[in-house]
DNA sequence: CATCATGTTATATAATCGATATAACACGTG
DNA sequence: CACGTGTTATATCGATTATATAACATGATG
């Protein structure tokens, strides 16, 4: 898991470093049962302070993406919810879309970037079915 | 244009009245040319700060989805920008569906979603098609 | 057992952001 | 002119973000 903190971007470097875990585990650039490194190793690697490293990972276990273990510490172990994301998502992706729909955004626009998207997370192909 | 502020969101009164008025314009609730209320008529409707509206009122215009006029005040004019759109979507949909696949969110559920968002944005029935 | 690295917690500080408040200015309209 | 408009300038207050230093309990290693 490679991470760069942006020092200019005006996202949140605790946001920025959860936005990326994330993407390594939909990517499985890390996987189930794995572990990153520890808080201070973290904070180290990218150039940021242990506690906002920590303050990343408890929002990640908050969320249901890793477990924190003394032993092993931050493993991966992903509690799936997948009601309470799609309403997450639900959320997000209505003011997504609308700024999309004002600016000419069409829906088949959208189902492309939507594809697109899942294809470079997922790396596996360009078929539109995937069940 | 009804507008609700959630004071007891985390998200910012700004945040929360551009995303409303956004939805408002997708949803064609208010139209091209048309006005929205001055600083201080929205604020005082909605209960915020006249300062809070002007900054979102601003943030809109810097996007292009209005033109403040000192005549007609801040009217709804959407510079279209597909191309720009289209990035902007692509970075903030890219954690969004990250999260989902995480989650067991499909390909053809995230496709779901987007009709449903789709058709609930726009009104005009279920079709999956729309070119 | 002693050492070490770990997650955790507690403070403290500085900078930035979000929100409000008051005030003033330039301008277009009635 | 008087009024409402957008705009700008300060000031204040609280919360958030990020850093820093320190301490503690615990698991692993020698």
């Amino acid at each position: 898991m490679d991470i760069f903190i942006d020092f200019n971007s005006d996202e949140a470097f605790y946001v920025q470093l959860m936005n990326q875990i994330i993407l390594g585990i939909a990517m499985e650039r890390i996987h189930e049962g794995e572990s990153l490194p520890s808080v201070r190793q973290m904070a180290d690697a990218v150039g940021i302070n242990m506690h906002t490293v920590n303050k990343a990972y408890n929002i990640l276990r908050q969320e249901g993406f890793i477990k924190l273990d003394r032993r092993k510490g931050a493993v991966i172990s992903v509690d799936v919810n997948k009601l309470r994301v799609l309403e997450q998502m639900r959320r997000e992706l209505s003011v997504v879309l609308a700024r999309g729909i004002c600016n000419g955004v069409t829906r088949k626009d959208a189902h492309q970037l939507v594809d697109e998207l899942y294809n470079a997370l997922t790396n596996c192909g360009y078929e539109t079915e995937d069940e």
